[in-house]
DNA sequence: GAAAAAGTATTAAATATTTAATGCTGTTAT
DNA sequence: ATAACAGCATTAAATATTTAATACTTTTTC
């Protein structure tokens, strides 16, 4: 699919691994594990396919993202590196709920499931610490979810600013490598909604939105929004 | 809180536990758990609470049930017994997300967090094993946040009708324990449309629904209508 | 480098959803 | 027993959201 590109490096999973699993341990996930690159807007693991990989992110953004009965494309969530994708898949022996696409160049190692499961069958407190990885994702990922079920156009839209400034770009003045088109996939909304929202929050002085260019000015206002929306 | 009314049987979790620990483990496990019965509407386990144990669901139906910041109530799923809850939360050391409210009379254990965790460091597939249980609930959770996000009214009550005969009451034709505004709360929108929808099936024959009993007369109707709307 | 495609933006009309007002029914508390 | 309350139901008006039509800009493709 994708040539060998990036050095084997695994820094962050290392570092989280080594007070668990023994170096004779981690040797074997790297052996079995494949370095790529994947550039901006290539799909790393499919909605549908047999989940044979576990995906650790180590540069770049990804989003999750799942096709409906209608076609309709839909972002669950949007995460950057460093940062272990697929867990619930690795535990659940069920095809990929949804498909990890790649929103900016990302360089990935996926791992083998198989080896990295009989790893942890002999570390139970790698295990733990894996579980409570995927616990942690999966918080947020309900807020981010309770945010999109219950709340209005606005009150979501202000939600993923929030989130992608919060978790994603970790600045409040970022490029955005998403199209309006996927804020609004990911905010569940039409694509005009989400442009009428950021011309509006504009013109109140709440953002600064210039092209791709994206910065928030009144982080209080936005935080209110959400509340009240 | 409660009287200590019901043995302390266990019948499904040592079912599923006796493969991976051993009998003095399980016994350990036993010990430090308190056996309670709720009745209908009393809570649980609260949210924002510091969770010291994991509960499990021995007889009954329970709501996920999540206050918002302004004051409003949503259900984020309603499970049946038997069930292990709250495992994310065992794993994920923070306040818990939302609560956990009897919907129908429950008898339920409350297994001692920290002993639970202990154990499960001794046994990595013990672990595992209560991950992929946990992954499975998380999987189903996706799918109905999936619903309630990015589909319109019709079909998140399609959706959750579905739900809830598959999942809970584990026939078509079953006596609703929940409200039409505790309906609402789960399907994300106000009860008169939750009223309106279920009348409106009803003129055209796709359910029955007399007070609390409800009839799915036209499954294959309401899936179409999950998908297109 | 020009043509085609994709992204961004705005508006008006059509549709969906919530809110508010009202009445009926059955249950609970005193 | 009855007043008070919660649940169920219906309708109309107010509000929110999507769809459709159109235009301009930027990016991609040949």
């Amino acid at each position: 699919m994708h040539p060998n590109i990036n050095k084997n490096e695994f820094k962050w999973l290392r570092r989280i691994s080594m007070k668990f699993i023994n170096r004779r341990d981690f040797i074997r996930i790297e052996r079995s594990s494949v370095s790529l690159a994947f550039k901006k807007g290539e799909t790393i693991l499919k909605q549908g396919e047999q989940p044979s990989h576990v995906v650790y992110l180590e540069r770049g953004i990804v989003k999750f993202s799942y096709q409906n009965e209608a076609g309709k494309n839909l972002i669950l969530t949007i995460v950057a590196a460093p940062k272990i994708l697929g867990g619930a898949n690795l535990f659940y022996k069920d095809n990929n709920l949804f498909s990890f696409v790649a929103v900016d160049d990302c360089d990935v190692v996926l791992i083998d499931a198989q080896v990295l499961l009989s790893v942890m069958e002999n570390n139970a407190k790698f295990s733990i610490m894996l579980f409570q990885l995927a616990s942690g994702m999966f918080k947020k990922s309900i807020l981010n979810f309770i945010s999109l079920a219950y709340k209005q156009k606005e009150g979501r839209i202000a939600d993923i600013i929030i989130y992608l400034s919060a978790e994603v770009y970790n600045s409040r003045d970022f490029t955005l490598t998403l199209t309006r088109r996927e804020l609004a996939e990911f905010a569940g909304c039409s694509t005009e909604n989400v442009i009428m929202t950021l011309s509006k929050w504009q013109n109140e002085n709440v953002i600064a939105a210039e092209g791709k260019q994206l910065q928030i000015i009144d982080m209080e206002r936005l935080k209110h929004i959400s509340k009240i929306a």
